[in-house]
DNA sequence: CGTGGGTTTGATGGAGCTCAAGGCACGTGG
DNA sequence: CCACGTGCCTTGAGCTCCATCAAACCCACG
């Protein structure tokens, strides 16, 4: 499907949003629109064919393997985000859709080719790549930082401030974009231990589960400190 | 003191590179050497001024650190490598003097203007930003990997690749650029249990230890596959 | 109703943190 | 030159936290 600029969710704030609406359309003929479902691989690592794309709506996350078939997620993409290896011959993760999601797909040459003519489309993913790595750092300033605790409490906490749309207060009602088992692995600690902390969380009045995805916060606060 | 783009070691290397001789000249009147020593530091978290620097020789470290002081140390930069926040207003970590080192620095908007003046120089900084990028996920995926064993001795491996010349094959005689406690900083770990690896490194016959900082690697293999 | 994926909860053992002591290299001042 | 102090590293002993193993639960779905 070719892509539909004109009531795109994200135009005003994705990456090309820095185009003018004749660059823009320009760029929409080389691209692709595509929605995945939940669990969708979208690149592999070590794929031949290499793309790159912006996430419109949904949720996803590059993720590693080790020799054991054990996932390590090492970032989320919300949208607005930007995924793809621009320079490497091919991707070094797998990225797969965490729900149900909607991306405009890039091959890599006709990227390549938009950055060349786009001075200002290549500032714009310099900002954004910056960003990215930012976020890569707090997740690592993160991991061993402390207690299992410590670690499920802020992610909680991160994942609440994702949801939200105003980028500073977190949500105070959301669901979870992630499993037991991919907040887990996000942390590199076990299913069992973030199931554990989190009836913590609940027996000690700070939060509430709803279901299984469902989290309502009470004292945001408490999450930062919580030992 | 003001820039010798001549004499500069990195020149054909280091993002500036790609600008033609004129332009790097120009450039080059913007900008400032500054050499620091081991513990010097460049940025610090928060600071008024921004500014940002590409390293010409010596090592640096980006550095967070938590509520009770203790360090976590986010990357390591190599000659080449650039640093400083080019978007957001104030650097968000430390960036501190690993070795004595050499670097040339710039004024954000200097940067900034040079980046809207030359599209090349954006391009390059994007591909070095992504590059950090991988690094930074690359660590995160070291990190919880498994137990301290293999944490360790990887991230030898890691540091003996770093301070070869050559790409791919690690040196298999070099000094570790970080002390006991900075190795326990990256990887989350305490400086005792980074110091009981490695002598059983060495009991293994895997590596032996020439001072303190010294480091020959007979088996490079092994040090993948440590357990 | 049975099946299966994800989750919760409990019991146990071990890896690594904490605390403590000692060693080595280096600089400083008597 | 030697005594002393200071960093940094090493080694040991005990204890804590979390991974592991195991079982039961919940819920959606066929």
């Amino acid at each position: 499907m070719s892509l539909a600029c004109q009531t795109c969710p994200v135009r005003d704030s994705a990456a090309c949003s820095v185009l003018s609406e004749e660059e823009r359309e320009e760029l929409a003929r080389s691209g692709r629109t595509r929605t995945l479902t939940r669990g969708e691989i979208l690149f592999a690592a070590g794929d031949e064919e290499t793309a790159c794309a912006t996430l419109v709506s949904g949720a996803l996350k590059i993720a590693a393997y080790d020799e054991d078939g054990n996932e390590r997620i090492l970032a989320l993409i919300h949208p607005n985000g930007f995924v793809g290896e621009m320079f490497a011959p091919f991707p070094a993760h797998d990225v797969v859709a965490l729900t149900d999601s909607q991306l405009c797909v890039f091959a890599k040459a006709d990227m390549t080719r938009a950055l060349e003519k786009h001075p200002a489309l290549t500032r714009a993913l310099l900002r954004r790549s910056q960003e990215d790595l930012h976020l890569a750092r707090k997740l690592l300033a993160l991991g061993s930082g402390f207690g299992a605790n410590e670690q499920v409490s802020k992610l909680v906490l991160a994942l609440a401030q994702a949801a939200s749309d105003s980028p500073c207060h977190p949500a105070l009602k959301f669901d979870l974009p992630l499993t037991r088992g991919e907040i887990a692995s996000m942390l590199g600690v076990t299913i069992e231990t973030v199931s554990r902390v989190l009836t913590a969380l609940e027996r000690a009045g700070i939060i509430k589960r709803e279901g299984v995805r469902g989290i309502e916060i009470f004292d945001p606060d408490a999450l930062e400190n919580f030992s």
